[in-house]
RNA sequence: GCGCCCGUAGCUCAGCUGGAUAGAGUACCGCCCUCCGAAGGCGGGGGUCACAGGUUCGAAUCCUGUCGGGCGCGCCA
């Protein structure tokens, strides 16, 4: 429908290019947009205001001449001029009318298009650490990343979802370090468990596999992992100083394969908890990318290779630097440390020059905002290596703070006290937690209300228009008792009878559907789509209140069967790009 | 100190690439079930779009500065 009106506008400028009333050099977007006051029309655009200065004429004088040269549709009853220069679009009800026809035929494909045109984009969203259960916070990157591809892949991008498994470095070793120490206490050690290890619950249940593999064959006594390590925080001393003796304690005790086997062991079982509660919550993936791997293929070792050649890597107190600096960043980073082993931006960096070798078009991160300052550097690196950073987008999601009772619900990292994706899952449903991850745009700080998520009442957003789903699957119920059936044939000869302004109101918005979801997708705002629903089950409500469905007379009934099938078609499409499912009842 | 994000109704937030009279929900007040699901609908009050400049036909939207809130500034990941 908007195409079609762009169309028909483009058309315009080239006539009063080839008249000479415009230059022939122009290059300009058509601005096209829904009207907000239905007296303006259905569609209104600024052309001859922007195209003014070019034309040297007045923007009133110039929309004449724009709209004497418009083509004929016959999707078009009227064109207005108004205001400053606003060019209005009337649609003819047949327009509307053939929407309607649209949405029952295409169903669970309407609001598909091919605006991508099979381009491939790969998505990386959530990639949290392995070292323990996903929390709330990773939720909101969770439900944003799913819904962003689905968008992207329902206008016709092929979309690639992954998960970059940091199955390497420090945070790995702590992990594996207090599944080892856990261990120890199980075989009957005493020890004072670090300050700075995983303390949750899981690590133990980890650490009780362990056990059952080996009985106390690991077993080493815990005096000997602790001899002359440095002191620990609380004795006055340094917990970073402190975890790192006692990795190092643990694989020399160990040796190399028992201490692969303890880490293994708490990575898996992790990982593994983390997949289940993903796809749990609609969230899947295509593939679960490793760290390790890249170091062991020697992508990493080639990529700093690659720098080191096009001369942006120097040498300074022992370590290698990329000189990002060079690329717009605050300052040149560390890629290989002084100890030798790599950071863990060298196996960003080399992470990142594979997606692009892959051959995606497109390339997405979403990330947490803490990591903000990270982008720059990314990004300079992919400039460095002489591929094109402009493909990469870093889509960052602030936080979300809980709230119960009207409470801000308090969440620390370092005591353990964090809120579970799960245990978010099982208060308020996947459901309400989808769609109250994704109501706000990413990056606004959201506040998350708990009461009212699990709330089954009028406020609460997403039963409000799952309930305008349910009551519309209620109706078509209900026919075969009152002996009727929906005739869409009929339904769809007699849409001219849908004169009421209800009836009007939601066909333009049934009609908006397709242009929200391009703009959502393109913007990468599901946010729109979670408004746009309120909006549609709200013209719903309305209509069922002010009018009977299952009436007497056969061609307005079955036209306006048709139309409200045709809204449970296009909420029940919407509701699927959230992740939310469509109840008949509820 | 420097950098990024945010500041719109009492509260939570929309506001599309700069467009016409700034909108929802919630809370508050008043109405609507002999009627397809009242988990609903209708009406009402409520605004210096943080503040001050600038850009132009036009600014909540773009630019600069100030104030307020969040986050980041490791040879951690």
């Amino acid at each position: 429908m908007k195409h079609h009106l762009s169309q028909l506008l483009s058309e315009a400028v080239q006539t009063l290019q080839s008249h000479g009333d415009l230059p022939a050099d122009l290059s300009i977007k058509i601005g096209l947009e829904r009207t907000r006051d239905r007296k303006h029309g259905d569609f209104a655009s600024n052309l001859a205001m922007v195209l003014c200065k070019p034309a040297q004429s007045k923007p009133r004088d110039l929309a004449e001449k724009l709209v004497a040269a418009l083509p004929d549709s016959d999707q078009v009853t009227k064109i207005d001029i108004a205001g400053p220069g606003f060019i209005n679009f009337f649609l003819s009800p047949a327009a509307y009318h053939a929407t309607l026809s649209q949405v029952l035929k295409q169903a669970d494909r309407y609001g598909r298009s091919n605006l991508g045109q099979g381009k491939s984009v790969q998505v990386e969203f959530v990639s949290a650490n392995p070292t323990g259960p996903l929390h709330v916070g990773h939720g909101r990157g969770a439900a944003y990343g799913a819904t962003v591809a689905d968008l992207l892949a329902a206008v016709g991008y092929r979309v690639h979802r992954e998960y970059y498994v940091n199955d390497a470095g420090r945070q790995m070793d702590i992990l594996a370090t207090s599944v080892y120490l856990r261990y120890l206490d199980l075989c009957g050690e005493e020890l004072v468990f670090p300050a700075n290890g995983y303390k949750g619950d899981y690590v133990w249940d980890v650490a009780a596999s362990l056990h059952r593999e080996h009985g106390d064959d690991l077993r080493h006594p815990a005096a000997e992992i602790f001899a002359d390590t440095p002191a620990d925080e609380p004795n006055g001393g340094d917990k970073e100083l402190h975890i790192d003796a006692l990795i190092q304690r643990c694989k020399d005790l160990l040796g190399t394969e028992h201490y692969r086997e303890t880490f293994d062991l708490g990575l898996d079982s992790i990982l593994e908890n983390i997949r289940r509660d993903l796809e749990e919550f609609g969230v899947h993936y295509d593939d679960w990318f490793s760290e390790r791997s890249l170091t062991e293929n020697g992508l990493v070792e080639s990529a700093i290779q690659r720098l080191k050649e096009t001369g942006h890597i120097y040498e300074k107190k022992g370590a290698l630097w990329f000189r990002s600096t060079d690329f717009g960043d605050e300052k040149d980073r560390v890629v290989v440390r002084e100890n030798g082993q790599s950071t863990y931006f060298a196996s960003d960096i080399a992470y990142h020059m594979n997606k692009l070798e892959r051959g995606y078009d497109r390339v997405i991160d979403v990330w947490g905002a803490d990591h903000h300052g990270y982008v720059p550097r990314v990004k300079a690196a992919l400039s460095a290596l002489g591929d094109d950073a402009g493909k990469l987008d870093v889509l960052l999601v602030q936080f979300a703070v809980l709230y119960r009772g009207g409470k801000k619900v308090q969440m620390s990292t370092r005591s353990g006290e964090f809120v579970t994706l799960r245990e978010l899952r099982q208060e308020v449903g996947n459901d309400a937690a989808r769609f109250f991850y994704v109501m706000r745009k990413c990056e606004q700080h959201m506040d998350f209300d708990l009461d009212l998520a699990r709330s089954q009442s009028n406020d609460n957003p997403v039963y409000y228009i799952q309930y305008a789903h349910a009551r519309i699957a209620s109706v078509l119920r209900q026919m075969p008792d009152r002996g009727m059936q929906w005739d869409s044939n009929m339904g769809e000869q007699n849409l001219h009878q849908l004169t009421e302004s209800h009836e009007d109101a939601l066909m333009v918005n049934l009609s908006r559907y397709p242009e929200l979801v391009e703009a959502a997708a393109i913007n990468h705002e599901p946010h729109a789509i979670a408004h746009y629903l309120r909006d549609l089950a709200n013209d719903f409500h309305t209509y069922y209140n002010a009018h009977q469905f299952l009436i007497e007379d056969q061609a307005l009934r079955n036209a306006r069967l048709s139309l409200i099938q045709a809204t449970r078609q296009v909420i029940a499409n919407g509701l699927k790009l959230l992740g939310v499912s469509a109840p008949d009842s509820m």
